[in-house]
RNA sequence: GGCCCCAUCGUCUAGCGGUCCAGGACGCUGCCCUUUCACGGCAGAAACACGGGUUCGAUUCCCGUUGGGGUCACCA
């Protein structure tokens, strides 16, 4: 027999709402803000709604700030919900499953009474017995299953009055699907096509929880149900347990929603889904934003931290398992909208790939107009206590643009210009400075100190003159320059950099070379 | 191990039977531009896991093998 449940069925028509339900068992990590974000994008595209609900169904598990942190960071991204948790409560809510405790019984109870769940008395002592057991008999997959639940206290094994009875003494107890025995379900997934599984290879799964809480597996459908969810986008760890969710859709008679069920981030190296661990394993960050750890007072970096611009990190999560078919890469949020379609996800994990994100980033760092990059530099300029005459923000801005990656990088990359070398570059004191350098130093001062204009092109000429007029190569005598006065072998054009530190200080430098590299 | 999902350059991917001796991007290498670095431009190396089918014809469809991933809690 088949339990045939094509999911498909004209749902398109109705409105459609999507949800994102995080636990608030610490950050998110970037993997979670994918599945926000691709639903977000499946929501805006169609003229849906975006729900964020919390999953705090295990109250072990809880961790303060974690839910503060998810809403945060996903305003951060431009992703904010329209409604639920950091969004509207349009009269769905609470959208925290904690403050929804009291209706789930109910639906526990419904499932009980039509014969699709029953009531198991077996504490975890008992069931880790027998487990141990079966795995040293050599099974290593004990289920609570249509066979095994015949040797368990439940329900179903024991009398009426027993039952009754344990319960009126308050003995504390669960409540597990009932599976039905070789049944195929079967369920169209939007990513990846026909999914079966029999329900001989699935357990009596628990659906209400001995302190009065639902698990997930109930919480999860019916909240989706109440709330009117259409599409459920989620990770791929959810797709062993999607066949279940089916069955209890079935049992409560509820059409089902659309499942897509998404590629997993990988680890860049190793094997296995990307992890919370692997960002100071990898020097990179897995977070949208920094976390605190309120016990051990460590901090786990963020993207915003380290100098990310939100679009350029939304744009490189959306291209990692998804991408419009056409050779365009950079997106802006609006423009993801109109080109996201859920059909176009790839089926298989993507490892991710931190240069490709400072890739995107360096995109939009250079795309910026020179008000911004200007802005931002004064930003950093403050950070760090240095100072930069305004005149030649903009100047310095655009000039260091494109050596960067991040904001910081457009003072770390320029250091000179704000503050006088302390060192010199050792190679290219030893390969460019001469005997001869001084002197040529001391020439060009003195030119310098006559020039009237210290622009950048009067400057230029001063020194290509001073050049011709010794019938010296620019090779000879620019590198030892630059050495002179950044300190290093390498950078923009001096010319700019001149005009920018200004004629006064150009010439102390020099002098102070003159007399440090003696 | 059982079950489920997946499989194109190092990485992200395009490709939905002939247009593919496989296209783009990141990274890498070389050249040009440049006093240098960077930017930019150009060029290059680099992949259809394997074996069977189906077909006039498979990267594309089917099966198997191998490989990878996920999941097997009173966690989500």
């Amino acid at each position: 027999m088949y339990l045939c449940h094509n999911s498909k069925v004209n749902n398109m028509s109705s409105k459609v709402r999507v949800r994102f339900a995080p636990s608030p068992t610490g950050p998110l990590h970037i993997g979670g803000v994918r599945t926000a974000l691709y639903n977000y994008l499946f929501a805006k595209k169609h003229g849906g709604d975006f729900l964020l609900r919390v999953e705090d169904t295990d109250q072990t598990r809880f961790v303060a700030g974690a839910e503060k942190y998810i809403v945060e960071a996903l305003a951060w991204c431009g992703i904010s919900p329209d409604e639920g948790i950091g969004g509207e409560d349009r009269g769905n809510g609470p959208y925290r499953q904690s403050e929804r405790k009291p209706m789930y019984r109910e639906y526990a109870e419904t499932l009980l009474a039509n014969d699709s769940a029953y009531v198991a008395f077996d504490t975890a002592d008992e069931l880790e017995r027998v487990r141990a057991l079966a795995k040293e008999a050599g099974a290593s997959n004990w289920q609570y299953n249509y066979i095994t639940r015949e040797n368990m206290k439940n329900s179903l094994t024991l009398a009426k009055d027993e039952v009754k009875a344990k319960i009126a003494a308050g003995e504390p107890y669960v409540i597990r699907m009932k599976l039905p025995r070789d049944h195929e379900v079967r369920f169209e997934d939007t990513i990846r096509g026909w999914v079966s599984v029999n329900t001989n290879n699935m357990d009596d799964k628990v659906l209400f929880k001995g302190d009065g809480m639902p698990t997930y597996h109930l919480a999860n459908i019916v909240d989706d149900h109440l709330m009117e969810i259409s599409h459920v986008i989620r990770g791929e760890e959810w797709l062993p347990s999607a066949p279940l969710h089916v069955l209890l859709y079935e049992a409560f008679g509820w059409e089902s929603p659309i499942f897509a069920h998404l590629p997993l981030l990988l680890k860049p190296d190793g094997p296995g889904k990307l992890s919370k661990r692997d960002g100071d394993r990898l020097g990179f960050p897995v977070f949208p934003i920094d976390w605190k750890n309120d016990e051990t007072q460590e901090t786990a970096s963020g993207y915003r931290e380290t100098g990310f611009y939100p679009d350029a990190f939304i744009n490189m999560l959306a291209l990692l398992g998804w991408n419009p078919g056409t050779e365009q890469e950079v997106f802006s949020l609006q423009e993801l909208v109109e080109a996201f379609d859920l059909g176009s996800v790839s089926k298989s994990g993507a490892k991710f790939d931190f240069e490709k994100g400072k890739w995107f980033n360096q995109v939009y760092l250079r795309g910026m107009s020179e008000e911004k990059l200007a802005s931002a530099l004064k930003t950093e300029l403050n950070s760090r206590g240095l100072h930069c005459d305004e005149k030649h923000l903009g100047t310095v801005a655009m000039m260091m643009s494109e050596r960067a990656t991040f904001p910081k990088d457009l003072v770390t990359e320029g250091l000179f210009l704000f503050e006088r070398p302390s060192t010199y570059d050792e190679k290219t004191l030893t390969k460019k400075w001469s005997a001869d350098s001084p002197k040529m130093m001391e020439d060009i001062s003195s030119r310098f100190l006559a020039l009237v204009t210290f622009d950048a092109a009067s400057i230029e000429s001063c020194f290509k003159g001073y050049l011709t007029e010794k019938e010296l190569g620019f090779g000879k005598v620019g590198p030892s320059f630059r050495l002179a006065v950044t300190g290093k072998g390498m950078g923009p054009s001096m010319f700019t950099i001149c005009e920018v530190l200004g004629k006064e200080e150009v010439l102390a430098r020099i002098s102070l070379a003159i007399e440090k590299l003696k």
